[in-house]
DNA sequence: TATTCAATTAAACGTTTGTTTAAATTATAA
DNA sequence: TTATAATTTAAACAAACGTTTAATTGAATA
């Protein structure tokens, strides 16, 4: 019969749709704010497919994290080696991971928003993460800096401020889609990846005009 | 007796230790996360105190945006009005953003963290407070800027941008505090307000030399 | 002293929570 | 076909959830 071929639809699919699943409402509701029923019926898989699959809830979403993360940090990698000129390779990289947000804007609103929660297991996991994160910032973008210009600049000021900047319309877009302003369009537009790139330019020492006006920059 | 006197030291207090221990719990483990139990435990109230005063736990997150939002607003409204020249405005605008921020860092992440659940009637909030907000940073710093350089800059690209800036140490920091790097320390470091007043000039145009090599900014 | 009202309490309401169990089903391999 | 392993299922578990109720306490007003 042909019952063997077209029922295996089901079976290794299950646990992507768990994902899949798990990635839309913890991003909409949270994690500690979606029920494994709720997911389960939302993935079209029995209630106890998920603790068979991953264990628990909380490895479930360490799986998540895990596939922002290391994606991310594979663009970081890719876009700031090499042997370009640092404003290239910042241009390059702040575009890609803008694009790679935009990609995965869940993921994204899953890692940044279930950030301070009090789980000593996740927070060790995030930081595990965090720690790489900086690590190639400062070599790929502080300590060229500082060489270049005389002035050191933290990766650990700049890397979330990075983040954040890049991250910010994703990040604030479930309340700005209801705000209903006049130009909603222009969300859409391009060079939103340019004004944060002019951005590390103008710190960087690229920009000496910044300096003028009451803002001295001794700290850097 | 002197019973009278000394007892009423309960009473009054009881609604804002309620406050107090949500913030804190919400912070840490999220609105979600947090039951009403632990949260009367640890704010020394009996578990019905809280439905008493507030009606529902969704209240008592309401009164605390709003406790939030208002006070930023404030700031906002105070700092970026007046004769000043925009560049003054906005250094003193950022300045006293972040050193609220920091004042109230648990209110911070409350406000942030809990912004895209689905709650309906959560998102209308906020989205009330964030059209004031975009308001008047368009009336006071996109405006001037388009009437002095030419270019349109928007405000809810650059508004929601700003306050993630200015947030990200904030943000970050349950995380980063544990990632145990070796300059710690440079966190509570002065400048932090310049590196962002200086990201604001360098986009409005007062930077021109980041215009060169690769990145042209036509968009703005 | 009697009355009034806000504050506080213990107890219970019915749901929902994450997880586990044991049986049934399906697919793979011998 | 038989044996073996991987999925899937329905049912149940104790615990925690937000909320409500009715009774009690305390202080202030009359």
């Amino acid at each position: 019969m042909n019952k063997k071929v077209n029922i295996k639809q089901t079976g290794p699919e299950s646990r992507e749709r768990i994902v899949k699943a798990a990635v839309k409402l913890f991003a909409r509701q949270g994690f500690a704010g979606t029920g494994l029923r709720e997911l389960s019926a939302d993935a079209g898989v029995n209630l106890a497919m998920i603790n068979y699959f991953f264990g628990s809830k909380k490895e479930l979403l360490k799986e998540i994290l895990d596939v922002f993360f290391s994606g991310y940090m594979a663009i970081a990698r890719k876009e700031l080696s090499g042997d370009d000129d640092l404003q290239t390779k910042l241009g390059r990289f702040i575009s890609s991971a803008i694009t790679y947000f935009e990609a995965h804007r869940d993921y994204l609103l899953v890692t940044i928003t279930e950030l301070p929660h009090d789980d000593p297991d996740i927070i060790e996991y995030k930081a595990t993460w965090g720690r790489q994160m900086i690590e190639i910032i400062d070599r790929e973008i502080c300590r060229p800096l500082s060489a270049k210009t005389g002035r050191r600049i933290s990766p650990i000021v700049i890397g979330p401020m990075l983040t954040s900047m890049m991250a910010s319309r994703f990040l604030f877009f479930p309340v700005i889609k209801h705000m209903r302003s006049d130009n909603i369009s222009a969300i859409q537009d391009e060079g939103y990846s340019e004004i944060i790139s002019r951005f590390f330019l103008a710190i960087s020492g690229y920009c000496k005009e910044s300096n003028k006006g009451g803002l001295s920059c001794h700290w850097i």
